[in-house]
DNA sequence: CCCACTATTACTCACAGTGAGTATAAGTAG
DNA sequence: CTACTTATACTCACTGTGAGTAATAGTGGG
């Protein structure tokens, strides 16, 4: 973070006129009632400044308010440290404080930015992951909105997603309209791994994959938002559409999460300290987007020392009562990998 | 990458004083003759601005040149992507067009900068990955390598690094010297998670955590550059630093690198198109730090799809000559994780 | 041409983990 | 008491993996 040499502008020469703007943007996840939810922002800022008021009149998904992340500038005089940037911001804007927060990935391609290469600052983007545990009601201008909602063909969770035979027809569009017979099977090579047309079948992991798959191949709001023109009527667009690639980093959250619950005890971070076997598969479900067999995830758990009995019992469960358990820490230096494995899905 | 609501200074208001310059780093890696090497430029350009020689002499390593990492600038108003501005830097500076390129993190804290909170711009970094095939000559001021003497803990490959025993030691007084019961308790179970005085033994895949809390424990050279103290005599300073913090960012890619080894086949970036099982195997050890079983190594690549034979030979193994192999890339299809998996190393 | 040497390749075997299922236990609501 | 619900226990076949032994096919020296 300290280069200085090579770096022109660095002593302040006025080598590079442009000036830069950056700004975090937070991921932040919670599950509850079986969901797993994104906080959202509703809508651009009602107090908003000139930028805002412009980048409303753009937007022609504007019905009222369209969802974006929470997120702020990066101060460089009073932030110290990025993630500390991060977190005063988010308490301010919501009232809560971040718990586990990991930096995702920093966005910054010109290509995306609406006011193009004209003369304004050039933005950057650093997106955070988090995870919240409590979910108290909506704050003011937060709204926490299921993650499947932007992302709805990741929910395997009651069957396979209905969306998905659509998807692959406009696929098969796309890939016909190449130019190239070799760009046609590279495309088709990409499609098929990512929406599970293979001997592989669905890999819950590709999160991220899908949806710039999905943009690349215009089948996305924002591909037609960020080139300023309308969809064709003949084209789907799939999943509800959020600001800018707030989408992209929702995607980027959810693909690393995802990846992350299979080798670090994560999920822990999202429940209560004391949880029935059956809350935390929930919870794991909600996240993979998966339905589990439920004795091998207890199998999975239980004997893969990560939880531990309490003694007490949870009766509320409408048939035999559940027995609690709480994460078993020492597993961190009992298991190179503590978290829930690769996870194999119930057939349909 | 476009927020522009929200954002103080996203307006041209001068709401926040200081300037933000950002840096593109290069972790640019490559393998040869059974090791893996990492692209470092030799001490601070010679064609210094005032900026670099202000650093080299705060720099009490500077014993003719202290390894960096390639970096450049991200140019604002050149730059499309960042991805771009990366590659088009380092081939101007080192001649090479990049492969295969992937981000790591972006480092901003200001602790790290010696400049401190005085006027000067805001550094921020982006650390990248790339993987390189060849391996040409040093270029002029450009030397390959081995990560291994930045991070010599990290090569369990002919034996367990005698290193660690002192690291341990050193480690054990960092615990003593928590202030409270519970601290100690921490610093305790990251040690041992760390440098696997564990069950579960070693684990190849934690190689930033290591270098960080060697950083932290105050066991490195960086440690005390940062703070611009000397380290006391009696305290034991590991593997050969680098400038700034990119013996970090080495760090975060060699175990981003090992990582992804185990679900995609990144190995084939690294290596010629036809091969035979044990120059993979190599790169693989080299990559992991590991030494392999090889007959279970050849079932793994072979029965897992991963390669297949080409029907050439090479003679020139000294022994038995062995059958060359190349890339098998229906596996992207057939396979979820196409990778070498989570890798066992043979016992001492 | 035989022999020692080296490295590759083939095959075996015990064992742990996993997918998938059946069976039983312990509550609630009527 | 019965039907229903959910939790928990146990079984079994199968796959993948760790760790070997054995055979193969070249080299170079005498």
């Amino acid at each position: 973070m300290n280069d200085t040499r090579q770096m022109p502008g660095a002593d302040d020469s006025l080598s590079s006129p442009r000036r830069i703007v950056v700004g975090l943007n937070a991921v932040i996840i919670t599950v509850r009632a079986d969901d797993a939810y994104v906080l959202t922002v509703d809508a651009p800022a009602r107090s908003s400044t000139a930028a805002d008021v412009a980048a409303e009149a753009r937007e022609p998904h504007a019905d009222g308010g369209i969802s974006t992340l929470p997120s702020g500038p990066f101060d460089p005089a009073l932030d110290r440290t990025l993630e500390l940037g991060l977190r005063t911001w988010v308490s301010r804007q919501t009232g809560r404080e971040l718990g586990y927060v990991e930096q995702l990935y920093t966005f910054g391609d010109a290509g995306r930015d609406p006011r193009g290469g004209a003369g304004g600052p050039r933005m950057l983007s650093i997106a955070y992951l988090a995870l919240a545990q409590e979910l108290p009601a909506d704050t003011a201008g937060g709204r926490w909105l299921s993650c499947y909602r932007f992302l709805p063909w990741e929910d395997w969770r009651t069957e396979r997603p209905a969306l998905l035979a659509q998807i692959g027809a406009a696929l098969e569009k796309w890939v016909a309209r190449a130019r190239s017979a070799e760009a046609r099977e590279r495309r088709a090579e990409r499609a098929s791994i990512c929406f599970g047309q293979t001997d592989a079948g669905w890999d819950g992991y590709r999160v991220l994959e899908r949806y710039e798959l999905l943009y690349e191949a215009g089948l996305t709001h924002e591909t037609w938002f960020d080139q300023g023109r309308a969809a064709p009527k003949s084209t789907p667009l799939f999943g509800r559409p959020m600001a800018f690639d707030h989408r992209r980093m929702l995607a980027t959250g959810l693909a690393r999460l995802r990846g992350k619950l299979r080798y670090r005890p994560l999920v822990f971070e999202l429940i209560d300290e004391q949880f029935t076997l059956a809350q935390l598969q929930r919870v794991v479900e909600a996240l993979s987007g998966l339905r589990l067999h439920k004795q091998n995830f207890r199998r999975l758990v239980e004997r893969g020392g990560l939880v531990e009995k309490t003694g007490r019992i949870d009766t509320r469960t409408g048939g035999r009562p559940a027995e609690l358990f709480r994460f078993r820490r020492e597993v961190l230096r009992e298991r190179r990998a503590p978290g829930v494995g690769a996870l194999t899905p119930l057939k349909f």
